[in-house]
DNA sequence: TTGAATTATCTTAATATTAAGATTATTGCT
DNA sequence: AGCAATAATCTTAATATTAAGATAATTCAA
């Protein structure tokens, strides 16, 4: 009979699983439109949450700083997004997505959807429910609990 | 009210926050052993799973070919690995863990274990058992349906 | 208001990863 | 046996990512 440490294992492993292969579904999918699953998931943030800071964009998607600036130089070349300065501090640039970024994902988004539905159908409603309240705690906690030099 | 397919985007973002979050304080215990995440991956796999041939050790990984000859060939300069030709055939090569690995997983690994176990200790036990079910079954049916052309 | 500490972005070099295809070995068909 | 198809690993070049630290702007305390 397993203790905890064995169950959190247990846990951590068929999480990262479920993930991987989950992500595998959505990258497949990213790749047919010819960006990358980072590139990908910069772009959405924007689409979905406005103009963003360079920085929150890293807090995020978990990314250092110097890997941000590289890929919204590459969104910018592929003219999905600008940056636009901040004019209360001038450290600061925003990214926010283009016209085309937009059409872009308005293109690609509905198709990507349903790819992820796809992915995920093996659970019930009832138990997608459940499991996106478990998840959702799990991941607060996570995130709380990594700041704290505890471990 | 989230219909299907939403409910299946949300559920896709709260599993990528959690795995992110929980993997985050993993791969901080990792570097701090001098090994990367894929390394360590790797020689966890080796260590649990006695040798493997590098083929499987991609699809348990979820690595290219390319990058699993790169990771090996690093491990085995730091004389955690060796790879061993096998006898019957002989495309395949196994990589398999050395005493030297073998030491050093037996000193890392239970403080690796309290690591994970404080990550996810925001779930109940009774929690972490629901998740480790509903996780299972979703990786397991995700894993399946990628190999179908279905997307 | 100066200067120390902090913050945001960028730069560079090192490292990691993928993609494409080469090489070598095996299998199965005829 | 001989050949085509498949499979496993490796090679190379391109791409992505991190780590470390540089630069520039801001904040705040003295």
């Amino acid at each position: 009979m397993p203790n905890e440490r064995d169950e959190s294992l247990h846990l951590f492993v068929v999480l990262s699983r479920a993930c991987e292969w989950v992500t595998a579904h959505a990258h497949r999918d990213i790749r047919r439109h010819g960006l990358n699953p980072t590139e990908y998931g910069v772009l959405e943030l924007l689409y979905h949450k406005g103009p963003q800071p360079l920085q929150q964009i890293g807090e995020k998607i978990l990314m250092t700083s110097g890997n941000i600036t590289y890929v919204i130089d590459k969104l910018e070349q592929k003219q999905l997004v600008v940056r636009k300065p901040c004019p209360e501090d001038r450290r600061v640039s925003f990214a926010e997505i283009t016209e085309r970024g937009v059409a872009f994902l308005n293109d690609a988004f509905p198709a990507h959807q349903q790819v992820v539905a796809n992915a995920v159908a093996g659970l019930t409603s009832e138990e997608k429910r459940q499991a996106i309240a478990l998840l959702k705690k799990l991941g607060i906690s996570a995130k709380e609990s990594f700041k704290l030099p505890a471990d």
